[in-house]
RNA sequence: GCUCCCUUCGUCUAGAGGCCUAGGACACGGCCCUCUCAAGGCUGUAACACCGGUUCGAAUCCGGUAGGGAGCGCCA
């Protein structure tokens, strides 16, 4: 690509280490690369496991792994270091501890001693009275004095953030266009927790300004979040990124992914055995046009991405159109890859007879049976083709067998001299005694990787009278 | 309830007032190739949510309706 086609952004993604990366996470994680690397720009990866019951090391290493899988490399993440250290929001509590007290001197933060309990029940009469359901400001104007006595008797405050009245929040989504919300439509919300960590639209907000983001891509689930957000950064004067909602990835059924859509996860694909340049080529595609249709090899994704053609309208992942890329994928693997992929000791032959024929390593089983192995009882379909062409045609077929001597092309001309059958009539029911399958790789390089007994008796069985 | 977002073939999408009797891809059907199915090549069916307006002209602009979604959490 050419550097001065767009000035360098840096981007992020900034995941949760609560499970594992979800297909929807996993979207805007390379969207965000892509630009980045596109535009020549710097890519880092922030963790963000300010939730200490959910987050775990675990979900932590298996999220770089499956990003790693998935071809990214981050300039600075938890593991590589880089300027803005530490890449742990957990690691990052004394950065948050002075823009909290800033915050708090200049008036624009409380602490709040409502309890969970308090606060539900408040949500809960708002809503019965048809209004929106907003912090009613109890702790927003506490005495000193009021204050003293709530800590006396034991309460710990959580920290909340002051939102100022009659202002407009007014910013340029880079997906959505502009975007004006109202202050007035947000209630003050809680920058820190009661156990001291950092919330959400807080430490997401001031870390991208820290680190130096310049283009935060998220879900379209943020969207709202977002005059939250520039709130806390104008009121700490900090430079805000530039925000874009791409449209949310969902199942099928229009519903948001999950479990009863099938695999939801990188892992779950990456363990069927799909590529990842598969997944790759399908996420591309997903709420994104890039400059070219055809397959692209992930060397080239970034150059062919283009920001301005992401998505607003929720897409649908089917998974058809991930096995047509799958296949696309499979097709390119080279014989060492194709081996490796399928991860048997198979002859280079038999690896390169089935590979139009398998769309996940597993689809290799039958055809290994099929070569050196037993046959699985036929369906109803292949039945009724060995008995279409009854035992008078096997019984030609196994002197045809035995006159050419595993010469397949011989063997098929002298069977059809005496059948005086031909086309599919001739090799159907050959196909289906010798595979079990009415469909398959060529029959011909087939029948040569089989032992000649083996086929031999293939054709003995249905060359009998019952 | 309030605020915001979204709506082109079954699905992913192109389309930024005339190039659109709406293009491509997946899926599906047909044909060709191969003495077979699959693979491969070609081809077909199929969509502007609805109603008004602006305009000589609207998928594209405006308003409304309907439907879907998100947010309003001490979850991110």
């Amino acid at each position: 690509m050419l550097p001065h086609e767009s000035t360098p952004i840096v981007a992020r993604f900034a995941p949760s280490p609560t499970g594992s990366l979800h297909l929807g996470n996993a979207r805007t994680a390379l969207f965000s690369y892509w630009w980045a690397r596109k535009s020549g720009g710097r890519f880092i990866l922030r963790i963000e496991d300010t939730d200490q019951e959910r987050s775990q090391i675990k979900f932590r290493d298996a999220l770089l792994a499956d990003l790693a899988w998935l071809g990214m490399d981050w300039d600075e993440g938890p593991d590589v270091g880089g300027p803005s250290a530490p890449y742990s929001q957990a690691e990052r509590g004394a950065f948050y501890a002075g823009l909290y007290s800033d915050l708090e001197r200049s008036g624009r933060a409380y602490p709040c001693y409502c309890t969970a309990e308090e606060l539900e029940l408040s949500r809960k009469l708002q809503r019965m009275a048809g209004k929106p359901p907003r912090y009613a400001g109890t702790c927003r104007a506490l005495s000193q004095a009021e204050r003293a006595e709530r800590e006396a008797r034991g309460l710990r405050p959580s920290l909340r953030f002051q939102v100022a009245s009659g202002a407009a929040i007014v910013f340029e989504d880079a997906v959505h266009g502009t975007q004006r919300f109202a202050s007035d439509d947000i209630g003050d919300f809680i920058i820190r927790r009661e156990d001291g960590t950092a919330a959400f639209f807080f430490c997401n907000a001031v870390d991208d300004s820290a680190m130096g983001v310049t283009q935060v891509l998220r879900g379209d689930d943020h969207l709202t979040n977002t005059p939250r957000q520039l709130m806390i950064l104008e009121a700490l004067a900090m430079r805000a990124p530039a925000y874009g909602h791409v449209g949310l990835l969902v199942g099928a059924d229009g519903a948001p992914l999950s479990k009863r859509h099938g695999s939801t996860s990188v892992a779950e694909f990456r363990q069927r055995g799909f590529l990842s340049v598969a997944l790759l080529n399908q996420l591309f595609r997903l709420g994104h046009t890039g400059d070219v249709e055809a397959w692209l090899p992930a060397s080239q994704m970034a150059a062919h991405f283009r920001p301005e053609h992401l998505g607003r309208a929720p897409a649908r992942f089917d998974e058809a159109q991930l096995v047509h890329w799958q296949k696309e994928s499979v097709a390119r693997l080279s014989a060492e890859e194709m081996k490796e992929w399928l991860g048997a000791h198979d002859s280079p032959d038999f690896v390169e007879l089935i590979r139009h024929n398998v769309v996940l390593p597993t689809d290799a089983t039958p055809w290994r049976e099929v070569v050196s192995g037993e046959l699985p009882p036929l369906g109803d379909s292949e039945r009724h083709l060995i008995g279409a062409a009854g035992h008078e045609f096997f019984r030609a077929a196994l002197g045809a067998f035995d006159e050419s001597h595993g010469d397949f092309k011989l063997l098929t001309k002298l069977l059809k001299d005496k059948t005086t059958r031909k086309g599919a009539e001739l090799f159907m029911p050959l196909r289906v005694a010798l595979t079990g399958q009415a469909h398959g790789p060529e029959l011909a390089p087939l029948l040569k990787l089989m032992p000649a007994a083996t086929a031999r008796r293939r054709l003995e069985r249905y060359a009998q009278n019952p």
